[in-house]
DNA sequence: TTCATATTACAATAATACTTGAAATATCAT
DNA sequence: ATGATATTTCAAGTATTATTGTAATATGAA
């Protein structure tokens, strides 16, 4: 992932209706949610889910697929993932005292503890 | 962190010049840098850093200090890293397949090893 | 006090993002 | 074909964010 797609991404995020989203599709996993369902579920109307899951697939951290005549939204777990990456390592340079300040951790260096 | 602090703080990263006075920052260290030598840095003219770095504040992601005629600012690795763990944590419910996907573990599941 | 430096605040404009409702498209069932 | 369902597209309006240049404030030095 470079700076401008980790900025899509954060865009991305960067909203409660898409933060929703995403919390919903995180719980449904591989099976995915269709639009419609997705909309019942963070209450917001078909093109407001259009709209946003939108982004959310322009950002790569959602895929979808057509089945029948519903349209199967699933999340990217790699994406977010890549995101994560980036922010530890390029963006924060996988500096000691971001590690020491929250419970995550990289292959590069693994603190001991956490004072979650 | 509840999601309307993530919300700023995601919105506040999701742009280009914040991002590179965050990487900046992050080399700064705790030394910090001031306002003048972020602009030299990232090649923002003085208004254009008080926006950015005021909206980077205001997200609690960095600190300001007024030192005789100059403001130092500095990163806030805590705040960084308290984003981590509310997109970890409370918005991918700790998700196995997250971590699957990226070098980045928590406190609750540890993964052995990592694809990155 | 006067001047220079460092930074912020403000106003005007431009650019993006968001919301809403109506119309269009795609698929399936009859 | 016709009608019903699921979703997207579009257009209009509103709101938010970003940029630019200028003016104002704060501090320190002469």
């Amino acid at each position: 992932m470079n700076e401008s797609q980790a900025i899509d991404a954060l865009a991305a995020l960067a909203h409660q209706t898409r933060l929703q989203i995403i919390r919903h599709l995180v719980v449904k996993g591989q099976n995915g949610d269709s639009a419609g369902e997705i909309g019942s579920a963070v209450d917001a109307s078909p093109s407001k889910i259009t709209f946003h899951i939108s982004a959310l697939e322009r950002a790569g951290l959602v895929g979808s697929e057509r089945v029948s005549r519903q349209i199967i939204y699933r999340i990217h777990f790699q994406q977010l993932g890549a995101l994560l990456n980036y922010l530890v390592e390029d963006c924060c340079a996988n500096h000691q005292e971001l590690r020491g300040c929250c419970n995550v951790e990289t292959d590069n260096c693994r603190s001991s503890g956490s004072d979650k």
